[in-house]
DNA sequence: AAAGGCACCAACCGCACGGTG
DNA sequence: CCACCGTGCGGTTGGTGCCTT
């Protein structure tokens, strides 16, 4: 069976998008929505295809689009969930508000992968990733966990309440704690997580301490799991990654401090 | 100042997948 | 079960601006 082409391809424009058309776009999707895609353009007057209207919308003109050069700590990040999840862009830019697949992707291939490469030969897996002046400027102070996780609510039965925290090494300016809620399953792992946590340690305001968490599971990954490999397949498609990290909280919490 | 090379990034393309009739 | 559609994803390309020679 051949696919019928997404759109009709005469007649329809292509490449740059025009502040007028932007425009358009924009005002139709705040009036209405984009509802169906393939049907928007003809219906917003704009004579370009569905999937091109998606790509402008989601990649940029988006109102929770968030610009400018990507952080230290969001670089690292990548790096670090590339490593977990390969080349699954949006599974990753999931973890990064206001950023999108597209751009995290053209942001591994123009600068981290390079970055990596030129430090293969390091020792200190966390220091290869700093290797220019620009990023040595952009390091942020060292980060440790005091208390990875502690179970601190013993009345639940079926749920539990952890929490997370970190602080500064050297004051207590960046001491923060998050509350997870988790289920227990039947081999006494953590199987579920309270969503609201996850978009408390990814929000905005949050999204250093995000990087942080990832940097420090990745440490504890390396010292004390060994390979990747051998924690097993499965783990990282996309109702499994949660209980992934769920399961590194769980066995994080027998570590006293990284 | 000009030309060529390079880096960056927006946008396109094709494929896969889930939903629906 | 099948055919089709809509959408999302990842790989790739092409245009533009900056840098180097």
């Amino acid at each position: 069976m051949v696919r019928a082409p997404c759109c009709e391809k005469m007649g329809l424009k292509k490449g740059p998008w025009a502040p007028e058309e932007d425009q358009i776009l924009i005002n139709y999707i705040q009036l209405h929505g984009h509802g169906n895609w393939r049907a928007l353009p003809k219906q917003a007057g704009l004579l370009r295809c569905g999937k091109s209207c998606r790509l402008r919308w989601t990649n940029y003109l988006r109102p929770d689009i968030k610009r400018g050069n990507f952080t230290w700590e969001e670089e690292d990040a990548i790096i670090n969930l590339h490593e977990l999840l390969g080349n699954r862009w949006s599974a990753i830019a999931a973890r990064f508000p206001g950023r999108t697949d597209n751009e995290i992707k053209n942001v591994w291939h123009t600068h981290l992968k390079k970055r990596l490469k030129h430090n293969n030969h390091g020792n200190n897996r966390h220091q290869q990733l700093i290797d220019s002046p620009k990023d040595i400027q952009k390091q942020p102070p060292p980060v440790k966990f005091t208390a990875p996780v502690t179970a601190d609510s013993p009345q639940q039965s079926s749920s539990d309440a952890s929490t997370l925290t970190t602080s500064d090494t050297n004051s207590n300016s960046r001491s923060t704690t998050f509350t997870m809620n988790t289920e227990t399953n039947e081999d006494g792992g953590v199987s579920d997580i309270d969503e609201n946590f996850w978009s408390e340690v990814f929000s905005a305001d949050n999204s250093s301490m995000a990087a942080d968490f990832h940097v420090v599971v990745d440490q504890y990954f390396t010292s004390s799991l060994g390979a990747m490999n051998d924690y097993g397949p499965g783990v990282y498609d996309t109702d499994g990654n949660m209980d992934f990290w769920c399961d590194l909280f769980t066995r994080a919490a027998d570590l006293p401090e990284f």
